[in-house]
DNA sequence: TATTGTTATACTCTATAACTATA
DNA sequence: TATAGTTATAGAGTATAACAATA
C-alpha cells in the first residue's frame, strides 16, 4: 500500500479534495480499485503465510492440476512469465516434492510436469485458503451487491485489456 | 497478469468450475479484482508511458505538493516504505528539477522537501492523466453502478485492512 | 543517546540473450 | 535450423543494518 493514513500529514485522499478538481483521490475508482486489490491480496497472504506455503506457487500449481503433463514453455505462456523464470520455480516446487517432472519420451527436450498426491494436497490447501477468503470478501460486499460488483470488475478487466 | 487465455490449455479462469466445487475460479471477487486492477495500472501506464514520466514518482509528488516542507522520514512513512528506498527517487525527481531540497536551518538534519514550478506541472499532468484514466474507467462502469461500485471498493479495503 | 538521511548489501521477481541438448 | 530448457546477467523495487552528521 502507497499511502497509509495518518493525523499529522494531508495525503491524495485528504479532505482537500473540493479545493482545486484535480486535487484529491477521493472520488477516483482506479486509486480505490489499487487500494482493495492491495488490502485483498494483504488479507490473503496473512491467511496463507501460517502455512508456508509461497503464495505465488499458487497459479503454476492449478495451471498443472489443469494440465497434467503440460511442458515449460506451455506452462510459461499460461502464466504470463518468460519460459527463464521458471526454472527456479520448478526446481524449488519439484523439491518440496509438490511437481513431478518426467522427460517425454517421444520427443526428450520437453519436460512434462504434474503434482505428485502432495501436489495435490498442497493445491488443495491453497484453494480452501482461497475459498475461505472469498468468503469473506463476499461477506463484505454482500449478496444483494455481489453480482454487478462481479460484473462490474470483469467488465473493467476486459474493456481495459482490449485497448492494447 | 498472471494468467492469459489460450485455446490449447485449461486454465484457473476455465470452463471447469461445476466438475469441483475448488476448482475454477471464475466466479472468484479476489481474483477478478486483481485482474481489474492489473488492466487499469497497465492502460494507465501506457497512457502515462508518452510523456515519459515513471509513473512511481506520481505519489511521491502527490505527497510533497500535499505537505510541502514535509522531510525525508515523514515522506517515507507517508508513502509506505522505508526512508533508505528514497533518496535515490528524491535525487532523481532533485535532477529532474521537479523537487527541491534544503535543509531545515533549526535542525540541519532534515531535509525539506518542495515541489518547485517544474513539479507542480508535471504533477499536474500526471494528475490530468489519472483523469483521463479514470473518465475511461467511469465510461466502463457506467454512471448507474458508480457510486455502489466506488463504495464496495472502500469497504474492501477498509475492512480488510481492520483484520491485521 | 536519539534521529535524519546515506550507503552497502541483499532479496525477490522479472526480462533478455547466449548456451546445451535434442529434434 | 528450430525448439525446450538452463544459465548468466541485469534491472526494478524493496528491505535491513551500519554509518556520518546533527541534535
Amino acid at each position: 500500500m502507497d499511502v497509509e493514513p495518518s493525523a499529522e500529514l494531508k495525503y491524495e485522499d485528504g479532505g482537500d479534495s473540493s479545493t482545486r478538481a484535480t486535487e484529491g483521490l477521493a472520488n477516483v475508482i482506479g486509486y480505490h480499485l489499487r487500494l482493495a486489490q492491495e488490502a485483498s491480496f494483504a488479507a490473503y497472504a496473512r491467511r496463507v503465510g501460517d502455512t508456508h506455503i509461497w503464495p505465488g506457487w499458487y497459479s503454476l500449481l492449478r495451471i498443472i492440476h489443469d494440465n497434467p503433463g503440460i511442458n515449460q514453455t506451455e506452462l510459461s505462456i499460461a502464466a504470463g512469465r518468460d519460459k527463464s523464470t521458471l526454472t527456479t520455480s520448478l526446481r524449488e516446487l519439484g523439491k518440496a516434492g509438490l511437481v513431478v517432472k518426467t522427460r517425454d519420451g517421444s520427443d526428450r527436450r520437453n519436460l512434462r510436469l504434474s503434482l505428485s498426491a502432495n501436489g495435490e494436497e498442497h493445491l488443495a490447501r491453497l484453494e480452501n485458503h482461497a475459498l475461505a477468503h472469498d468468503a469473506e470478501i463476499d461477506r463484505i460486499v454482500g449478496s444483494n451487491e455481489r453480482a454487478r460488483f462481479l460484473d462490474t470488475l470483469k467488465r473493467l478487466a476486459s474493456e481495459l485489456a482490449n485497448q492494447c
